[in-house]
DNA sequence: GTTCCGCATGAATCGATAG
DNA sequence: ACTATCGATTCATGCGGAA
């Protein structure tokens, strides 16, 4: 790992001051959603919801280098029957401060929460939203490649004449190069949705979002060296990701608890070589 | 099926005042994206979509059954950059309309478009948007039902000890009902996830949506004898599965091309047993 | 060492009840 | 009328103990 993780105490909107100008590739973060219920955690009314927001967006927006990224994960709860509007309207709030609102992403959540209602589904994608300060920004698509689909192991199998042929007469001894090109790739790029499972009750810690979600987009959108920012730490899952993958890592959490569970993590870490899981694609299991 | 479906050539904003109040019990359409490129079929500028679409709206507004749902399949396209704003903008012009924005589902596309950009993946997923008129409307959800994952084979044989806890204390009389109903349980409710392939090639004509994507939603908020109108026709998807399961079918289409191939693909219509598809869970495939 | 199975528990939402 | 609290509903997953 790149060191220590940066671990701050306290309200983002305040403490994200002592975060320097430009010094940030990629912010990953879940803020706590919209609760109209009070003395809950980051118990934020719906309709307060993007007033609260924006001035800690102003601040993300300085700390960002400008080929940086910020992903936000966040999906609207149902008010009095509808779905409410602060996502969206965060959307557009966000975009007349200057971010780019580059693209959505969609988190297609394997086991959503159980329970049935006369008039809606059991909810099982959240947003993924990515913004930007300009259209280039750095994005490492390779770091992301997926195992190929089925069609293509079957298709191996066969191998068609032609190709066995135009294989041998290039090589000329048996099994040519050809053939282990295709053998070799067995990796295309993803799409824009990310199909996980939330891990609803690991070990000690239950996050409110797998290990894999910020892995993959640390992957994507960082290299090793890099800083990456959670502004909402939470039990930490971000930060410790970060970490593993050889980024320096700030976190920034308002409850003691919380902040004093991951420092306490953080003091009996251990380097380790980060276990590398793949994601598949939806579809293809 | 419920008779010949009512076909109406010209554009849908005139052509709406031809269906009657309160009448439809189902809108399911995808209309025109938003297009900046001039004189393509429906190339309505993005920046301009949300006027152009509210006089229609206003139209199904009149036309929908209280009771009714609304389904409007879009997605926003890329415009400089970034993902254009137009549809959420809609959302909330719709809203200030007398619209409830009951639920947004997600059509996830196994097979999205080919293709590689620098700054982003390949978009497979699309948004399913519903509107209704009141918080009560009509939704036969055990239409729509899906096949237990694989955990339940193994797992439900011995329900945990926790759920027969949990379901006694609700009923207070030994076994309850919900007992039995999970014993015999091998459906299970689906998600707000829909997860379809999209029809490469099929027949002649090229769909924007497989079949199975207004069947599921027609199954699922309307009964036989009931209506259904896409007032964006198009291939005629929308009104040849109405019609094939019992519906009464109500399309309009500004080109003639297209409203001239409806036409004659329903004047040699014979009336068929609807070949019944199941649409299954993602993550269960 | 494998496989099997019991078990707890989730970024949830609705309707009824209570203040 | 409007808000706060509570019970009921539901299904996929990983862990840990048992076979």
């Amino acid at each position: 790992m790149s060191g220590f993780p940066k671990l701050l105490l306290g309200d983002c909107a305040e403490k994200l001051s002592e975060v320097e100008d430009n010094s940030v590739d990629l912010i990953f973060t879940s803020p706590p959603y919209a609760d109209s219920r009070k003395n809950t955690y980051g118990g934020i009314h719906p309709d307060k919801y993007v007033d609260w927001f924006m001035p800690i967006a102003e601040q993300l927006h300085r700390v960002l280098k400008p080929t940086g990224t910020f992903i936000l994960n966040i999906k609207e709860r149902v008010v009095n029957g509808e779905r409410h509007t602060y996502v969206i309207e965060l959307i557009l709030e966000m975009r007349k401060h200057g971010w780019l609102w580059t693209e959505e992403f969609m988190w297609h959540k394997k086991n959503s929460y159980p329970g049935k209602w006369p008039n809606r589904f059991r909810d099982s994608w959240e947003r993924l939203l990515q913004f930007n300060l300009q259209k280039k920004f750095n994005m490492y698509q390779d770091e992301v490649m997926v195992p190929v689909g089925e069609w293509a192991k079957t298709r191996l199998k066969n191998l068609s004449q032609t190709d066995k042929i135009r294989d041998n007469s290039k090589v000329g001894s048996g099994f040519g190069k050809n053939v282990s090109n295709w053998l070799n790739r067995d990796k295309v790029y993803p799409t824009n949705v990310i199909h996980l499972a939330t891990e609803c009750n690991n070990k000690n810690h239950s996050a409110a979002f797998p290990d894999q979600l910020p892995e993959w987009f640390i992957k994507l959108f960082t290299k090793p060296g890099d800083t990456v920012l959670d502004p909402f730490m939470g039990s930490g899952t971000t930060v410790m990701v970060a970490a593993n993958m050889h980024r320096n890592a700030i976190g920034i959490e308002i409850l003691p608890e919380y902040f004093d569970m991951v420092n306490a993590a953080f003091e009996t870490y251990q380097p380790q070589l980060f276990e590398h899981r793949e994601i598949y694609e939806p579809g293809k299991s």
